[in-house]
DNA sequence: GGTGTTGTTCGATCATTGTCGAACAAGGGT
DNA sequence: ACCCTTGTTCGACAATGATCGAACAACACC
């Protein structure tokens, strides 16, 4: 199974947005940008576990994460240093937690 | 027709993504980055009109655009300060026209 | 008033996508 | 070898969204 982990200057700039515009995936950007790598299992919010394998699916088919296998669990992690330097200040933009203000 | 402009702070981060990952909407914020104010009309992307029509309604009620009707044309412009602001980065992040690197 | 321009709205259609359960695959442990 | 844990893949289904033509509304101009 290849991960199928693109250059990031391959993928156009609306299937990044795309990616992040979804509420799962935001959250499981934004764990992953506090805790830095982490095992598929532990972000559970609220959706099956085939939902979750494939929200990771368009993350990292949209060049966003990586992945690696350790074990039975695959590790995730942020692609930051790529990010910030393709697109500077997106992820800075769209990681911060914004009150109902 | 009330022109349905929300405050950006009241609109999800995950909505104003939506709406910019749209190859036809990337295009019309990118022309109004450039060019300032524009007639809906100048934006001709090789979409009817009724679709036009559609993403500037996406646009608007994403709160990245501002519309004032102008004798039988309305004006479009974006919204740039309040963005800048409250996402500071995404635009410039996203509105550089990339080359296929 | 009539005509033309400019946009919006209304169905309708078609593609995309988020979601799930179930089946499957790969490892680790006992 | 057996089982359990961890993920992925496979249909299937429902909801969303992009698109269009046609009808409608608002305004300007003659």
């Amino acid at each position: 199974m290849e991960p199928h982990e693109p250059d990031l200057t391959a993928v156009p700039v609306t299937n990044v947005l795309a990616a992040l515009a979804d509420d799962v995936r935001l959250q499981i950007v934004r764990a992953l940008a506090e805790g830095g790598e982490a095992a598929c299992g532990s972000f559970d919010f609220g959706v099956s576990k085939a939902t979750r394998s494939h929200h990771l699916k368009v993350l990292r088919e949209a060049g966003l994460t990586r992945t690696r296998a350790a074990g039975t669990s695959r590790l995730v992690r942020l692609r930051r240093d790529e990010l910030d330097k393709l697109y500077p200040g997106l992820l800075d933009a769209v990681l911060t937690q914004r009150p109902p203000a």
